[in-house]
RNA sequence: GGGCGCGUAGCUCAGUUGGCUAGAGCGCUUCCCUUACAAGGAAGAAGUCGGGGGUUCAAGUCCCUCCGCGCCCA
């Protein structure tokens, strides 16, 4: 038995730094890969990305995460559960640009005594002209920027309270993430799931990079239909279309209307017209996706206008005809098809301007030339953005990497499709989210970027004698050579000296996609190709925590890479949470300026009362930001405390023996425990444990909470008032045993319901008692409670309840103290249950102060009643 | 336009395969410093379960429909 430590007036001061120094000391949370796979449970972390701050949001979510991994932990499993930082990608460039006042130029060379501007972190950085340096100076930088964040980010999970592993944390952009990544594409390069071609796809302007179809935001914005007249070749008569973007005129490759349209029947196919202000002479074809209810129904195809014009241009085989640069402006010579003068001077109008000059310019031209019917219609109108940016994307020609994902390939699509049945999805509604996604990709993953802090395609390419390079015969590094920068790194049998020679070699200049690295999170951390041993132990992961948002690109592109590299889903399991939604019932985030910073609440509240908010929003559901969930979660916690100070503060007949299965040294005897009340207790705490134990498999820890906290909060108003006397030795030294132990037995069974939730003040009070941590205590088990009970059922603690509380209101109504004796009291109910009060009398009556109990009257009703008499203070008499 | 979710007390939310008089916490009102806890305790008032229709002995729960809110996709 260890000799109890319990503070004279227990706080919840300092908890989380004594706490959080002394696991790091002991390592519970490290884990043991010498473990069986059966055995472990592993959990696929989201990297958060450290360019930004941590706000409630993710205090929310990996509390969720948290929760679930303390259960698995005391449950028995060996729990796997690293963190990663996203530190790779367009946010963290950017960021770094900024503070450094530097921009990336990858064609320079590495510059191996390179500094960092002086006035770097000041705001002069920002206003001078930029720096320009080459990419791996400008890598270092980043990672330097980063380390300083992923400790500020690591200090808060600490505080609080995340049961991470700290020893195998993971950077996206460290050399180990660089290798997995690369390793990783070239096996998909390896068995053609990974290749490059020249074609249309999304551009953005303000990046000049490529994006994916899973990085599109719709925006509404303001557009206007021009009404334009094209003159038929033969006859010279009018056709008029409807365009939103008419400087793309010069780009045009033909006409389109509906198949079934007659008003156009007579032009597809057999005539041709002539473009207005250009003169280039164009095709007319039939189309579905033409649509005869907009604008006049026939509509001008444009390389490239749309994603529709897309599909047009490639089902009906079209010439590319591109006027508008990756910079978003219009290119400076003028393009070969305009043929005549008077089209090239209305080109060179346009030549260099963005596209909304461009139109403005056209829209003045049209009008000149009469070729613009009325003025044009204002409307708005869905437009294609990147995410992240601010313009409208345009769709460029361009030579891309991409991987397949099914978007045009219908037996991977439905392998995909198979692998997230196989997936425990928690809700299970958000399956349909994924199998939405998967039915809607209209193509490959575009997986190549024209930026610089992210992992480089690990390529490069030999160079012909004119110094051209041979794009169809990439030069690939072996696989221990990795990471490497193509931009620095030679390939084998070249020197550095044959970089761009005639002959020579070419580095391949892109870069991989943030998400094409953290698709590979499980990967990463479970030590694939690199440490078979963790790999066996901990993949597939048991479980992908994350936000629904992200479904179409984390979790999908995560569960593609699994599929392709090793024929299974990543994880068991994909538990998806909520938003937390301001008062106004938006969504909380950085980007909307909205957020709460968790610092000051953590401050405010204490780790383990913030947690308590976080742990009652239940899996997938926004939840309110509520700081007064944290004053309740506060107070659990301290009543915590006082519940456990008072319970061990009775002194317990130690013993030692093999009945008990818990642990050692033992803190109770459940042989010892012989009140019916006890019993009843213990049986009613084994119902709870069930109850738990079921929500926490199927992650609802939201669930194990509330029916935790109810129980409490009954166990301290009802039961332990009830027993209180009992305790004392009121009616004599076996009796107290009974009582003091079950008072026991439940605190442990509670202490460990509520590590999870309140980790701290759990292992606070656990540690007035036992030496080792609660966290790797055993988690309870109902049979041990059952069999303490000997069969009693839960009634008997019900029924006492329902009498104190009668007694209690007998009082409150006369307005009088609690304390006041009942003189006499008589329990009215059916005869079964006063014949259970006659069990439990002698506590009810200590803790209802009731000099003496009369016999009970049988009455038909499910209600407990009394009949008291009310000492003589002011001689009231009352009857419920 | 398609898909998904939500609507229960003033607020935040439980309510499992339909089953007794629909629950909890907060807030509100009244009372009590009670020796684990006033950072507490006891009691009370408060709901047409979004509207309507249907199935059923029985509907907050299942079906249909409408209204409102949110998210994802087109």
């Amino acid at each position: 038995m260890t000799a109890l430590r319990i503070p004279e007036k227990p706080n919840l001061a300092g908890l989380e730094q004594k706490w959080d120094t002394r696991w790091e000391r002991s390592g519970i949370y490290h884990f043991n890969p010498k473990t069986p796979r059966e055995r472990v449970f592993s959990i696929d972390t989201p990297p958060p990305t450290v360019s930004g701050s941590l706000h409630v949001g993710h205090v929310f979510s990996y509390t969720h995460t948290d929760t679930i991994a303390r259960y698995q932990r005391m449950a028995g499993r060996e729990v796997f559960y690293p963190m990663g930082w996203d530190d790779n990608g367009l946010p963290t460039e950017r960021r770094v640009q900024n503070y450094y006042g530097v921009t990336c130029d990858p064609t320079l060379p590495f510059d191996t005594d390179f500094k960092a501007p002086d006035d770097a972190g000041t705001p002069a950085a920002t206003k001078r002209k930029p720096l320009p340096i080459s990419r791996p100076n400008f890598i270092n930088l980043c990672l330097e920027l980063t380390e300083k964040d992923e400790i500020v980010f690591e200090q808060l999970f600490r505080q609080l309270g995340l049961s991470v592993d700290w020893t195998r944390t993971y950077t996206t952009i460290n050399d180990h993430c660089r290798r997995i990544s690369q390793i990783a594409f070239l096996e998909n390069l390896d068995r053609g799931e990974a290749y490059q071609v020249e074609a249309p796809s999304l551009w953005d302007v303000t990046f000049q990079t490529a994006v994916a179809q899973a990085e599109l935001e719709d925006k509404e914005v303001a557009g206007a239909y021009h009404k334009i007249r094209f003159s038929r070749t033969d006859s010279g008569e009018a056709v008029w279309i409807d365009t939103t973007r008419p400087e793309l005129l010069a780009a045009c490759v033909a006409l389109v209307a509906h198949p079934e349209d007659a008003r156009y029947q007579p032009l597809f196919n057999k005539t041709k017209v002539l473009s207005p202000l250009f003169g280039v002479e164009l095709p007319v074809y039939p189309h579905r996706l033409a649509d005869p209810a907009k604008g006049t129904g026939i509509a001008m195809i444009c390389t490239f206008g749309d994603t529709t014009d897309v599909t047009w241009w490639r089902e009906l085989d079209l010439p590319v005809r591109t006027v508008i640069g990756r910079d978003g402006r219009f290119d400076a010579d003028t393009p070969e098809w305009l043929t005549t003068a008077t089209a090239a001077a209305a080109y060179q109008q346009l030549a260099g301007k963005s596209v909304a000059q461009a139109q403005q310019t056209i829209v003045a031209l049209l009008q000149e030339s009469a070729d613009l019917k009325g003025a044009p219609r204002p409307i708005t109108h869905p437009v294609k953005f990147y995410e992240k940016g601010y313009k409208p994307l345009e769709i460029v020609s361009s030579r891309q990497w991409y991987i397949r994902n099914g978007g045009k390939d219908n037996d991977l699509r439905q392998a995909l499709l198979t692998r997230g049945n196989e997936i425990n999805w928690v809700p299970s509604y958000m399956q349909a989210r994924y199998s939405n996604w998967v039915e809607g990709l209209n193509g490959d993953w575009l997986i190549s970027r024209q930026r610089f802090f992210g992992v480089p395609i690990p390529l490069w390419y030999r160079l012909d004698a004119q110094a051209q390079p041979l794009r169809g015969e990439p030069l690939i590094p072996n696989r221990d050579q990795l990471p490497i920068d193509p931009s620095t790194d030679a390939p084998r049998g070249f020197t550095e000296a044959a970089r761009g020679q005639p002959n020579g070699f070419i580095g391949e200049v892109d870069v991989m996609d943030t998400w094409a690295t953290s698709s590979l999170t499980p990967q990463i951390a479970c030590g694939w190709q690199t440490d078979a041993e963790l790999y066996a132990a901990t993949f597939p992961m048991d479980v992908r925590p994350q936000a629904h948002d992200i479904i179409r690109t984390w979790l999908f592109s995560s569960l593609l890479r699994a599929h392709l590299d090793a024929q299974t889903a990543p994880w068991r399991s994909a538990a998806l949470s909520g938003w937390i939604l301001d008062p106004d019932r938006k969504k909380m985030g950085k980007t909307k300026g909205n957020a709460v910073v968790p610092n000051d609440l953590l401050e405010q509240y204490g780790a383990d009362a913030v947690r308590y908010w976080a742990a009652s929003g239940r899996p997938g559901t926004d939840t309110s930001f509520d700081p007064q969930q944290m004053k309740i979660g506060r107070r659990l916690a301290i009543k915590l405390l006082n519940a456990s100070k008072f319970t061990l503060s009775f002194d317990v007949q130690t013993f030692d023996a093999q009945t008990d299965v818990d642990r050692k040294p033992v803190e109770y005897d459940p042989g010892k425990i012989s009140d019916p009340l006890d019993r009843s207790m213990l049986a009613r705490l084994a119902d709870l444990v069930d109850d738990a134990t079921d929500a926490f498999e199927h992650f609802d820890y939201a669930r194990a909470l509330e029916r935790s906290e109810a129980f409490f909060w009954w166990f301290t108003d009802n039961y332990l008032e009830l027993v209180k006397a009992r305790a004392y030795g009121e009616f004599g030294d076996e009796r107290a045993a009974s009582a003091r132990n079950s008072l026991r037995f439940g605190l442990s069974v509670m202490q460990r319901m509520f590590a999870p939730f309140l980790p701290f003040v759990a292992e606070e009070a656990w540690s007035w008692w036992h030496e080792s941590s609660i966290h790797r205590a055993p988690w309870p088990q109902s049979a041990h409670l059952h069999k303490a009970a000997k069969g009693t059922g839960a009634t008997a603690c019900s029924v006492a309840a329902d009498a104190l509380s009668v007694v209690r209101r007998s009082k409150s109504e006369n307005k009088r103290k609690l304390r006041t004796p009942l003189l006499t009291a008589r329990f009215c109910a059916t005869a079964a249950t006063l014949a259970i009060l006659d069990q439990v009398i002698d506590d009810v009556k200590a803790a209802g102060v009731i000099l003496a109990v009369e016999p009970g009257e049988i009455i038909d009703s499910n209600e407990i009643s009394v009949q008291a008499t009310l000492e003589p203070e002011q001689n009231a008499q009352a009857t419920c």
